[in-house]
DNA sequence: TCTAAATCCAAACACTCGTTCGACCCGGGT
DNA sequence: ACCCGGGTCGAACGAGTGTTTGGATTTAGA
């Protein structure tokens, strides 16, 4: 068993791109091919080709393939989880440390809904997430669970802004919302769209935030 | 309306277990290896092993391995889908052709549900159903668009039921119930159990589908 | 019982995979 | 000048993949 795992220290260590060129450019590449085509489907010498780097920097940069996946999943979920974590805190402070429902889902709905946009730069970086909760190695499964604590003050938060209700309730519910989220893939949207006929497109994002904490906030007012 | 869909004459013509022993042994056993390790981290060797038959077993009776994907997300989604429509065939009877929201829901909600009961034999078929969605083939996505004319039915039926409702809304709202259900996996559980720290179980399952429903309906009849 | 088709089996084929190795390049410090 | 160490490179290794093959074996029909 190899144990030492300095990979906690890394992320605060990473200079912009002082030096270390490659290795960004492996980072983005794999993610990118990852989260199209799925992580078992994409091989070392596609994400060297992609970026245009020897076959051997994945494992000089990152030691192995799954470490290189590991790595990337951890920051872009600390990422998510920093901006969830921020919306909420900012309702918290602005409701004298009571959110409402709506803020509190806003809090959950809203930054991965947003990342959704094709325009921004995070698109890639959500779907990544999306996929490595289906298709993850043993060791993200563990961190999984240990993003237990971060969903553990949205779970707080809801069981007090509603104190009536019987705390699996609230759980299940919780549970419903994140199901709804985690459904925002490519094929998807594709089926909604070829359903619909054109109709619902996802351009507004800012309305689809709107439409899903509307849905879920019925859900949870009931 | 719909087409002839050759699964269905496959499904009467297979006898019990007259012949092809070893073909209905392959078929259960890639069925519950996919389901609970993954489709491309699953091999060969591992299904003929399991199985306890020879490696060309699967292309002598399947052709080839994705054949044999294939052919098993076509038999089981054939089956939920007959369920599915089933049940929303009896609720139109119910209530002369217009059957309301609640029981719209419960037609599409409660058979892929009650298939999470570890009592009865459709666990591992949902679960294979449920995979398949984010890692299937290229042929099985394909088979993802056809689905889209079962959903037509559910969709038609929650239009009328709501008139007064944009089209849009009613197809949003129906994407946000299907991810819903998609996203009953056992890591899912897992994460809401130790969210709750035990005080949600999925044993009693005609309670959980009751529980979607009031979700799901609340969402609608805002 | 004999024959022919269907099924099974061990072995091998032709890859692709992640990883490792040893030689090179090159800039900076003693 | 030396060399030394981080970085890059081509090449290869060994393991594992899906699939094919040709002969044995079983089964079904006359």
């Amino acid at each position: 068993m190899t144990e030492p795992d300095p990979a906690d220290a890394d992320i605060e260590e990473v200079n912009p791109e002082s030096q270390a060129a490659t290795r960004n450019l492996v980072f983005a590449a794999a993610e990118r091919l990852f989260a199209v085509h799925g992580f078992q489907k994409v091989s070392v010498r596609d994400i060297t080709a992609e970026a245009g780097v020897n076959l051997a920097s994945v494992n000089y940069h990152f030691g192995s393939k799954d470490a290189l996946l590991l790595e990337i999943f951890r920051r872009r979920t600390a990422e998510l989880n920093r901006a969830r974590a921020r919306i909420l805190h900012e309702a918290t402070d602005k409701h004298q440390g009571h959110p409402p429902v709506r803020a509190i889902l806003e809090a959950l709905i809203g930054p991965p809904v947003r990342w959704l946009d094709p325009n921004g730069e995070r698109l890639i970086s959500l779907q990544f997430i999306i996929r490595s909760r289906s298709e993850g190695t043993e060791e993200m499964r563990a961190a999984l669970r240990h993003d237990v604590s971060h969903l553990r003050r949205f779970a707080d938060a809801l069981l007090a802004a509603r104190p009536e209700l019987a705390p699996e309730d609230v759980y299940w519910r919780l549970h419903f919302v994140l199901g709804m989220l985690h459904n925002n893939r490519f094929a998807e949207f594709d089926r909604l769209h070829t359903l619909s006929e054109g109709l619902t497109r996802e351009e507004d994002f800012e309305g689809l935030v709107k439409r899903m904490v509307d849905f879920a906030e019925a859900g949870f007012l009931r």
